[in-house]
DNA sequence: CGTCCCCTTGAATGAAGTCAATACGCGTGG
DNA sequence: CCACGCGTATTGACTTCATTCAAGGGGACG
């Protein structure tokens, strides 16, 4: 169930067996699945429960009056909404499904017992959501300072090595089931510049991205196009997800 | 002391006498002061403290490798950095005073005892998180989507009401420390188009920004320029924060 | 009172956006 | 099994918003 949120949680603390039953079991309690394209929840809902994404991608987003979407961040396997958002009235964005997701809903209280009951778990907990922060500041670095094509690059970058730390990546492949238009929304350009920008890294032999498949070719040139750096990922431990893996 | 802090929590929530001493002697522990332009954090730095601002203003920032500079966020009278930094093992940001600034450093002691004993400020404090991840999505849409115009009016917006918030503003005005050259940093523009956008304000007699003071003429007209709007700031207790002012 | 930033303004350049037309691919249904 | 149709990807030509370069003026602070 809960196998992506695991494998990442293990970059920073060692999980006990019983901890991951816990961590499973709280899973397993309430999964919805959404097809492409799908409101999980809506800018003014009022939030009542903590999202965890089992399987699939998904994305926070927001728009402007007038149409303009930015999405602000993605939600890979294993990631959670914040495990305090049921503190707000009201939602101040959007989160919709990308590709197939299922998710699981954790109830507050489940989670208030994870506090009380589990010290590991909770520092994996905090860990991920100052993680999750440092990624939010990332990303303005990037629409801030970066040109296209290093915008791109690092955004590949980032995402690849997440689903690394996340256990769904395999060598130098990933499933990606994001369009065009999302990387466009996601990183401020128009879509047909990204399809520009990614013909060019095609080119350079960097990526290849075909049948929602990505294939790193060449990480290492990835990163340094994209001024790439892992330091706030926080992938403390050995960090064995930067290195290409040995099989 | 913590004047601005306790200002900005009873937006959230009502602190009782006792409540608000215990904040200040809080901040009163160990005060540093700082010039303009001096680093109180650099990244790689192991975090051991918590930063509260007192009085002036302070920037996060995160350098590229050729010497781009990005302001990630500002830091205002009454804004806290992440109270549980010190999980990580280094710093992936830097901070740096912007004018004079005087800050408390609170550690990681004071602020169990806080979480442990004082249900209220606890609740603020975490509402106060949510609201500065909340800012920072913000940020990710101003650059990823509004244009230069939108990007310094909808920054003048939220730094006016934040600092409203702080009870640091007075009817139409604020002390405004920050130069030309960090708006353009903050908004990925360049300082040259940054200043005439402040120029076009300036003509619309929408704001003036002499001698270190911003005035805002016409917050409303402000509000529809940026595209603003204030929900994302989650001041839900009648936001007075919002209208303009009785005297 | 002088020096150093910072702000200001104009002109030339450039990166990315827009517009528009075509091609591809996948799922559906005949 | 193949034809149709919609949404996505692709490509080229033109436009625009913002950057860069450069030079001059002003204000704050020691």
């Amino acid at each position: 169930m809960a196998e992506a949120l695991i494998s990442k949680l293990q970059h920073f603390v060692q999980l006990l067996p019983h901890d991951k039953d816990v961590l499973n079991s709280a899973a397993r309690e309430r999964v919805r699945k959404f097809s492409p394209n799908e409101p999980i929840i809506l800018e003014g809902d009022k939030p009542t429960v903590i999202n965890l994404v089992l399987s699939g991608w998904a994305c926070r987003y927001k728009h402007l009056e007038d149409g303009r979407r930015q999405i602000v961040s993605f939600f890979l396997p294993g990631d959670l909404c914040d495990h305090n958002v049921f503190i707000l009235r009201q939602m101040d964005h959007s989160i919709a499904s990308i590709g197939h997701v299922s998710v699981a809903e954790i109830t507050p209280k489940a989670f208030d017992a994870i506090f009380e009951n589990h010290y590991r778990i909770t520092q994996g907990l905090w860990w991920d959501s100052l993680v999750a922060m440092a990624i939010q500041r990332e990303w303005t670095l990037n629409l801030g300072q970066r040109n296209a094509v290093e915008r791109i690059a690092h955004l590949l970058c980032e995402l690849f090595i997440r689903l690394r730390v996340a256990g769904v990546a395999r060598d130098k492949t990933c499933s990606f089931p994001i369009r065009q238009i999302d990387l466009a929304d996601a990183t401020g350009m128009s879509p047909v510049h990204v399809n520009r920008v990614l013909h060019e890294l095609r080119d350079l032999q960097v990526i290849s991205l075909v049948n929602r498949t990505l294939v790193v070719h060449d990480l290492k040139r990835l990163m340094e196009i994209g001024l790439f750096t892992a330091n706030y990922l926080h992938l403390d431990r050995g960090a064995p997800a930067l290195e290409p893996e040995s099989r």
